[in-house]
DNA sequence: CTACCGGTTCAAGCGAGCTTGAAGTCATTG
DNA sequence: CAATGACTTCAAGCTCGCTTGAACCGGTAG
């Protein structure tokens, strides 16, 4: 059984993070030994799917829907599959745009525009069809 | 030539956000007509290199460099290739880190876990190894 | 017994990235 | 001339994800 000094170092975070997930719903309540919290070691794989979940672009609040057991009162798996399968196409669209930033950076070191604009990597000529690009997905 | 109502409503922000940009000297002063500020449409480029930069993951102050144009007392693009080198590597880590949520995303699609945590998904045991697991990467 | 260490709560603060509100300016329109 | 509407500045507010500080409690060591 851990404090929760333990499982912040061992994590690598602060208490106050961990008080903080607990309060908002993303790690369990955890029993008590005389008013402190006392921690099992599988806290650790819920932290890291947060971590992960966190670095994959997600809120806590998504989060908290991912990683929260909805006890009973719930179809099942059923809401989790659901913002999975409403997340997928989104991670995509991440996915993509970062290999388009990629491709900029890596090309942009090749070349000697001073600026970003000003150079032709992006594939937008600059201005004209700026304003139809500029609109591209965000909403 | 535009005023910010204009420039706002093409590239889908409000009014605040550009003179935000401004302040934080993301976009150029525009000339005035009095008072008003003006804008060309080359603005848009700008808007949606900061916009894309951003989706990849640049704070704005990182974007400031990367799309400033450094005038005079700078070596050359040097600073801002400086600054794509150093990004590189995190933007590919940042793919690969979106690449194994996509995994996990999928495969949980495809298992009747109640929670990811619970679930054999993520290769991790649950417990045991979770600690080495937890400082992966994050610093 | 006292000191100290690490836990506890609660409220407030912080940085990033904007938005909102108050108060004023300016051009056009009736 | 007065009203309208879009602009201006400036300061303050808001959300997210925590951190920090004040004040307190409990167990162990000297």
């Amino acid at each position: 059984m851990l404090t929760i000094g333990d499982v912040a170092r061992q994590a690598g975070l602060r208490p106050s993070a961990i008080r903080y997930y607990e309060r908002v719903g993303l790690l369990p309540e955890p029993h008590r030994v005389g008013g402190q919290r006392r921690y099992d070691r599988d806290v650790f794989t819920r932290i890291a799917v947060i971590r992960m979940a966190q670095e994959a672009g997600f809120t806590l609040e998504e989060i908290r829907t991912l990683v929260s057991g909805f006890p009973e009162a719930t179809p099942a798996g059923d809401r989790w599959r659901a913002l999975a399968r409403r997340k997928l196409p989104e991670v995509d669209a991440m996915i993509l745009r970062l290999m388009t930033m990629r491709r900029v950076l890596e090309e942009s070191l090749m070349c000697d525009c001073l600026t970003l604009d000003a150079c032709g990597v992006l594939g937008w000529s600059s201005a004209g069809t700026a304003s139809t690009q500029a609109k591209t997905d965000l909403g």
